[in-house]
DNA sequence: CTGATCTACAACCATTTGGTTGTAGGATAT
DNA sequence: ATATCCTACAACCAAATGGTTGTAGATCAG
């Protein structure tokens, strides 16, 4: 039973937003400690404005969320949106079980 | 113990892969059954040659193989790069919930 | 109040992406 | 031998991506 239905537009996002190596390490970073996007962007040897871009990049995919703290803009680890990723993966993978089992059924028959 | 190392531009091209709709349903398509690239193009309402280039991001990203067979060419998906990606997101849902059991020891000790 | 910090957003640029059409070559069928 | 089918690949185009700099609004510290 599919529980929670993903759109298409959604798995893009989603899965576009792990396509990228800085994306994929703010992602370390976030579901281990707190960062503002300040604290982020200080890590990487790019602009601000373009961490800021990949900050957005990840929450429009709903793996991150943003909070306002003061005048900083906490970003935390959304696990949903990791869960969404794993579980479309996973989806595939049954699928392939699937069809190995249903080989060796018919190599069974014989 | 990480058994097989995945480089970035690895994994930018798995999650890449992932990140159309098309492509991913030619992933399930190719799970199931066998799959000419004629084949597959007949499925979707694009040229030929879009469905090809698909097909080639895929291969790029080991997520299928192609086996000549007279004077089609065979897709077929390969285990191997799905199991890349879905280790990857388990790797990054054990750091979440080392966080979680972290935060939880925290709160234990008070 | 002033200055420094953090953020958002626009404008711009080069490259990549996802699509198209067209051309050409190898394999198959008649 | 000829026509058909399947594939590969080049050239082209519009839109998206990943980066930049610059401007401007909040918030905080002195």
């Amino acid at each position: 039973m599919v529980v929670d239905q993903l759109s298409d537009a959604e798995l893009d996002r989603l899965f576009q937003a792990f396509a990228d190596t800085t994306r994929r390490d703010i992602m370390r970073r976030v579901a281990v400690g707190e960062y503002s996007v300040s604290g982020l962007a200080a890590l990487y040897a790019m602009s601000f404005a373009a961490v800021q871009k990949h900050v957005a990049v990840l929450e429009r995919a709903s793996l991150v969320t943003k909070e306002k703290r003061g005048r900083e803009q906490i970003v935390r680890g959304n696990h949903d949106g990791l869960e969404k990723a794993r579980r479309l993966l996973d989806e595939y993978e049954a699928i392939w079980r699937q069809r190995v089992a249903r080989i060796a059924d018919i190599l069974a028959e014989e």
